[in-house]
DNA sequence: TGCACAATCACGCAAATGCGTTATTTTTAT
DNA sequence: ATAAAAATAACGCATTTGCGTGATTGTGCA
């Protein structure tokens, strides 16, 4: 059962870390790395030409060319019980939950150690699924997001349906044609949404409405 | 083992449908229900005077007051092991994925027959997620949205640049200051993303943007 | 009875936008 | 090396926007 039997293979671009990495994971008692790659198409088209199938995938999400997220999927087709395990440099990172729906397994900084690093890939064989505290924590936040009532502007009903009318592109003119109410009118309810949703112009408006899913 | 041991409530504003429903529950031979509302607000209240740990609660989403969704979390609260289904009218509601991350074991339809309601709720005792086959589309349509790879529009790295600061609210004048560059030519590169985009103005722009997450 | 609030409408004006058209330079790819 | 694409810049103009300031009407609540 011991021995070096878990097959890791690195895609990442930047070849000092790279080959930081393949280092730690040959010294470690219980994986080898063989392949290590710099792009997501070097990587797969290796995968399919020489049938690899590897336990473990560490991938970089920022890499030239294809990136990280959509490298999942085709590696998930070619080799589906390999588990991918994404390297980023940015906690902030708006890519982590497509990350998670597309399979990663595990989500680290590349701040982390090599050693950690290491570490997860034991974690991830073990059925665990290793993810950065910061990382655990947006993700967190982007369902809490999701699931949040929209906060109360105050929004009256005709206010409400003129933010929709906004959202969906239209002009004031367009507006007032299509409620049979004066372009001034149209006017002034813009402003009071702009008041109540505390912005400026439109675009602050439209941004705000679609990203508190107040339409 | 046998016998009416299934502790449900229902809440349900039209009392109509709420007596058909507890009248079929009563007729089955594994469940009761002795409380039923007709608001969220009477239920929570109940629930914690009485110190009520049903066993299920079958809950509209459309209800006056608090809703539905607002509901699952107070209930949770009170009596963490109950298992709430939701009934909604409408497959189109956009609260599925609230609700479902509120914590809600199942998700029907109001137009299923009582009898069909009853087997759900065997079904989520058995430890099963009943969720009706339109709203289990929706649910994953939900996802997709989520995982898609973005569109690709084609827009050029500076593009994408200047429509993330389109988003954030920032004006020609505003975008040229911030990238060093001229107005004439943020100008210019908007042209191209209303091109690409296929929109006419900054509203169509900002909104394509968010809906499909290219920012 | 009165007052807050929603919805309606109006004028004017500086600023910003959208678009037709043209053109140079730099980068990328074949 | 050469063609295509991207990034840069400019002028003019009709349209739209954002906002200061003002007003009238209806509805509900205290």
């Amino acid at each position: 059962m011991n021995g070096k039997n878990i097959e890791v293979i690195v895609v990442e671009d930047n070849s000092m870390f790279r080959k930081a990495l393949v280092d730690v994971l040959n010294k470690s008692e219980s994986m080898y790395c063989r392949h290590s790659y710099g792009t997501a198409e070097d990587a797969l088209s290796d995968i399919e030409s020489k049938e690899l199938l590897p336990d473990i995938v560490l991938l970089d999400i920022g890499l030239p060319g294809m990136n990280g997220i959509e490298c999942i999927s085709h590696i998930k087709r070619l080799s589906p019980d390999s588990k991918v395990i994404m390297l980023t440099i940015h906690d902030e990172d708006d890519n982590i939950f497509r990350a998670i729906c597309s399979g990663a397994a595990g989500y680290l900084l590349k701040d982390a150690s090599t050693e950690e690093i290491a570490q997860s890939i034991q974690s991830v064989i073990m059925g665990g699924a290793p993810i950065d505290a910061h990382i655990a924590k947006k993700i967190l936040d982007i369902f809490k997001k999701l699931t949040a009532q929209p906060t109360e502007y105050g929004l009256t009903n005709r206010e409400k349906e003129i933010l929709k009318l906004l959202v969906k592109g239209l002009s004031k003119k367009k507006i007032a044609e299509t409620l049979f109410i004066s372009f001034h009118t149209v006017d002034t309810h813009i402003r009071k949404i702009y008041e109540k949703l505390e912005v400026h112009n439109r675009s602050g408006a439209i941004a705000k409405a679609l990203k508190e899913r107040l339409v």
